[in-house]
DNA sequence: ACATCATACTGTGTTATACATAGTATATGT
DNA sequence: ACATATACTATGTATAACACAGTATGATGT
């Protein structure tokens, strides 16, 4: 069951660039749903009961802050990062770019013909 | 506690970067001990203890064939990609990139001096 | 000959979290 | 009045790297 097999891993690799991605929306504050939004535009889909829970826990983490603002008659939930959480976005991003490079590096020695396509499309 | 947030996260991020490189490696026959010395010399640490459940885990789920090989006196499992394995890989890989993609995306509209640091370097 | 280290691998419980699912409240559009 | 969009909260399930422990055996050092 290859495509099942596919999702699962697909999610495993969601799971660290998700954090990375909301994180460095949330140098600027946003509320919720207009922070499902903007990862939408950029190309990651996050359902709502993903997304309120992973900024909560964040938040626990110290790594935002939120304050509710009523804002055109609704109550917005607005989230940013704080200083402890620009300092683990730095070094989460840093993770990143180390195991692409890693990634990439081994292709190059090891993968065939993915080598090449892989870097003809940087 | 920051660092142990850290630590967590980054374990995230592994996750899914982990079996990318794992497989990438795998185009070429390899046993487990060499395997996991060629993942430290493209910067990947791997614990033995994690990485052999792992190609075990790989192989039920037909991305890998394996065969005991006598070398040099030793008994080694040899490990290599299936050709349903060459296909996720490919895939992962493309998902490996959207994501890089999107998080740079996010970074350039909302990071402010880490979007600088992060282009300058590339 | 024996101790130590390197090679090569197997087994399994703990921990963490996205996902899936369900739900509430309220403003706006038809 | 009803449907949809906005904005959010709550919680159990499924998954897997890690941490830790272990076995077997060849090579090397004393």
């Amino acid at each position: 069951m290859s495509s099942e097999n596919f999702d699962n891993l697909r999610l495993e690799l969601r799971r660290g660039g998700l954090v990375v991605a909301v994180l460095a929306a949330l140098h600027s504050e946003q509320y919720g749903y207009t922070l499902r939004k903007i990862m939408a535009d950029h190309g990651i889909e996050i359902d709502e009961g993903t997304l309120y829970p992973l900024l909560r826990r964040l938040e626990i983490q110290g790594l935002l802050k939120s304050k509710w603002r009523e804002e055109q008659k609704r109550n917005k939930r607005f989230y940013q990062l704080t200083a402890a959480g620009k300092q683990i976005l730095q070094q989460l991003l840093t993770e990143w770019r180390n195991m692409d490079s890693s990634i990439n590096s081994i292709l190059k020695e090891y993968g065939h013909a993915t080598s090449r396509t892989v870097s003809a499309s940087r």
